[in-house]
DNA sequence: GCATGCCGATTTGCATACAAGATGGATGCC
DNA sequence: GGCATCCATCTTGTATGCAAATCGGCATGC
């Protein structure tokens, strides 16, 4: 259900364009709204409509644009409820990784994200914001992974990529690094406890502030 | 993420394309792993290759089917490690649903909810196995959306379309009418009375059970 | 002044045509 | 006899052309 699924050598021209306009949408280069004109994506990337065409309907179906039938397509523009419920669901996907992840990853697995952890320690006491996101998008990406389960961590991730274009920047607001860190601390030492439960609930905690903190971003963004 | 999510007056005939191969492989008269052609589906619609593609396209996003590039599309065919994720996806989704339902739904929601659980009661005293699958999926879809968020409710809803082909005729292993009539009133107890974890844990067993239900159906039939 | 209907321009939807890669079977070779 | 190779054929990928619907502006009428 992710837009990378068609992961093969030799992508088509359609597969092609689905990444660069979802890296487009995702780069804040194509805003919310913003319309996806088919013979004008066809120009800018030199090719026909026919390819740009299939790109947008997959594209469509991962949720990151609205097509509407003979009106066209559109960056997915989301109202503030649908928001909301998007936050909602990603905090609910990666709290149910993390769990899984309590249950099934291996000692290899929990050894690798207790390290990968400690290494982002140091970029937040640092202040490095853009390093930390990095790896922060690495450290949750490592939760879906190690829950063993193919469609809900594709799922997650497709979440994930859905509501960054709301949430760019949210570790701005300052002290979320080190808080950021800190809620990172709970989740892992659970998963790596095997303990499913708190596993869910340290996640739930933690996604939940990244959304009170994109709230607080938007508010001051507002002002 | 589901199929009729452009749901829409005025679809395109790669939606209503969409709409009839999803129907197909749904009601079993394409099976797993059986080839979809582009032509054959093309003549077969009387229509063009170009809204059958983007039809598969849309399709392939939503995990109904298999694409590669210049392979063509099949039905996917799960290996059992992979219907084994899926059903772990689903239970956990539909958990997820039952979670939140347990504390976002309405009261008339949840008195909904419960008189259609009751009324589910005389089916499966009944044995009425038809009846009693189409009133499950209302009932399962109501939890659905008494979860009060549309991505997850969708992908639930995706979830439970993806694993059908493989969980046909699964009530008919003996008993299992009552049973999960049974574990349906935990579920509806736990969400009336607003105790999510419990929903949360009784509707994991449940699915769980379904699961084991399914296999042992397959079981019965390599048999 | 405002609403309504009409018409041109633009855009999407679909069909057809063409290009290129994959498939399968016959052929030649070892 | 088995195996690799080559070629005809089929299938998919992409481009182009045409039909139909939508949008915007303007004129018309109230």
């Amino acid at each position: 259900m992710q837009i990378g699924m068609r992961t093969d050598t030799n992508p088509t021209l359609a597969d092609k364009l689905a990444a660069a306009i979802a890296d487009g949408i995702l780069n804040g280069r194509l805003p919310p709204g913003e319309r996806l004109d088919e013979v004008g994506l066809a120009e800018q990337h030199g090719v026909s409509r026919t390819p740009v065409r299939e790109a947008l309907r997959q594209l469509a179906m991962s949720g990151l644009i609205d097509m509407r039938p003979r009106k066209g397509a559109i960056v997915s523009k989301a109202t503030p409820e649908e928001i909301e419920s998007l936050f909602v669901a990603m905090a609910e996907m990666e709290a149910t990784c993390a769990r899984l992840a309590a249950m099934s990853m291996t000692p290899i697995e929990r050894r690798r994200l207790q390290a990968r952890h400690e290494s982002m320690v140091a970029l937040a006491a640092a202040g490095e914001t853009e390093a930390y996101s990095d790896a922060n998008v690495a450290f949750h990406s490592a939760i879906y992974a190690g829950a063993h389960n193919a469609p809900l961590a594709d799922y997650a991730m497709n979440l994930r990529r859905r509501v960054g274009p709301y949430r760019r920047a949210q570790f701005r607001v300052d002290g979320r690094l080190l808080r950021s860190n800190q809620e990172h601390d709970a989740v892992v030492r659970a998963i790596v406890s095997g303990d499913a439960a708190g596993a869910h609930a340290a996640m739930i905690h933690h996604v939940s502030l990244v959304e009170d903190a994109f709230e607080a971003f938007a508010a001051i963004n507002a002002a």
